[in-house]
DNA sequence: TTGCGTGCAAAGGTTTTGCATGGCA
DNA sequence: TGCCATGCAAAACCTTTGCACGCAA
C-alpha cells in the first residue's frame, strides 16, 4: 500500500521549504530555484510528483492566481476542522487565514437551507485584503470595496 | 484610444457563443471547435486576444477548474451590482449564480468589521453543488458536506 | 535485494509573440 | 488610406510520461 513511501532527501527538502513558507504560495519553479540556491538540486519532475502526493494527502492547497499561468501551492494541513471553517486569502501578501467564525458557518447553512446550494468549504476561498495589508497601503487603496 | 476597436465577424462570433453559453464555462478549444462546426473558422490566437479584452472589460470571468489544465471562460456581465453580491459556482454543471442575499452581505461586513479582512466580491467565488445537481445525484452523493 | 524514488529527455498541451496579410472605418 | 484585426508559424511555458539508474529499507 505504500502508506508513506521512502523518506528521501528531496522529499524532506521540499516539505521543509513548504512548511517554512506557510504564509505564502509558491510555484514549482520557485521551489526549484530556492533549492538550487541551497545547493540541493531537485528535478522539477520530482517536485511535481511530491506536490501531487501532498495534494492527495490534503497537506497542500493548489491555487491559480489572477494573471499567472503556473499553479501555486501552499502548505496547509487540511484536517477535519477545515471542513468547518472558511479560508481567507490575501491578494496582496498571499497569507492564508483559517477563519473560525459562527457568522460564516451560519451563512453557509442559510445558503444551503434557503438557496439549496451546498458550499464546498474545502474548495472555496475568500479573496481580499487582510488587515495588515490594508493598513499598510492606506495611500493607494486599490480594491478594498 | 480605441475604446472598442473595430467590429469584426470573428469578434461577433466569439461573443455570441459566449452569450449563448452563459450557464457554463468554456475553454478556448471548445470555442474554436464550435465555431469550426459553424463553418466560421477563427484562429485560437484571435480567441485568446478577444478573451483578454473581454476580461479587462469585465464581461467574462476566468476560471481554473479542478483537474483541468486549460483555463475556462464564462460570460458574466460584471456590473456595479456584482460588487455587492456573491457568486456561487456549481462544480458539477458549471452554472454561475448571482446571489443577492442579505445574510451574505451582512457576513461580509462582519468579516471586515471584526476580522479586518476586506472581501473582494468581484474575485471571490463560492464553489459547491447547486440544488438541481444535488437532487439529480442523490445516489452518489459526493462532497456536499 | 527489492522496489520505490529520481532525473533527464522528450512528449503533450496551452498560451504568447512576430510578422505579413486582411479588412473595417 | 490608415490602422487595427487576423492567422499562421514558431516560440515560450508548464506539466506529464518513459525509462534507466539511484537509493532507502
Amino acid at each position: 500500500m505504500s502508506n508513506n513511501g521512502y523518506k528521501t532527501k528531496q522529499q524532506q527538502a521540499i516539505l521543509k521549504f513548504l512548511m517554512n513558507n506557510q504564509d505564502s504560495h509558491v510555484t514549482v519553479s520557485q521551489i526549484s530555484d530556492y533549492l538550487e540556491t541551497e545547493n540541493t538540486h531537485v528535478g522539477v519532475t520530482t517536485i511535481y510528483r511530491h506536490l501531487d502526493k501532498l495534494l492527495e494527502k490534503g497537506l497542500v492547497r493548489k491555487y491559480t492566481v489572477d494573471g499567472t499561468t503556473s499553479a501555486c501551492f501552499q502548505y496547509s494541513n487540511l484536517n477535519a476542522e477545515c471542513k468547518q471553517h472558511f479560508h481567507l486569502k490575501c491578494e496582496k501578501c498571499g497569507k492564508l487565514i483559517h477563519l473560525n467564525c459562527s457568522h460564516a458557518a451560519e451563512m453557509c447553512r442559510h445558503i444551503y437551507d434557503e438557496h439549496g446550494f451546498g458550499v464546498d468549504l474545502f474548495r472555496t476561498v475568500f479573496y481580499g485584503i487582510c488587515s495588515e495589508c490594508s493598513t499598510k497601503s492606506e495611500h493607494n487603496k486599490e480594491m478594498v470595496l
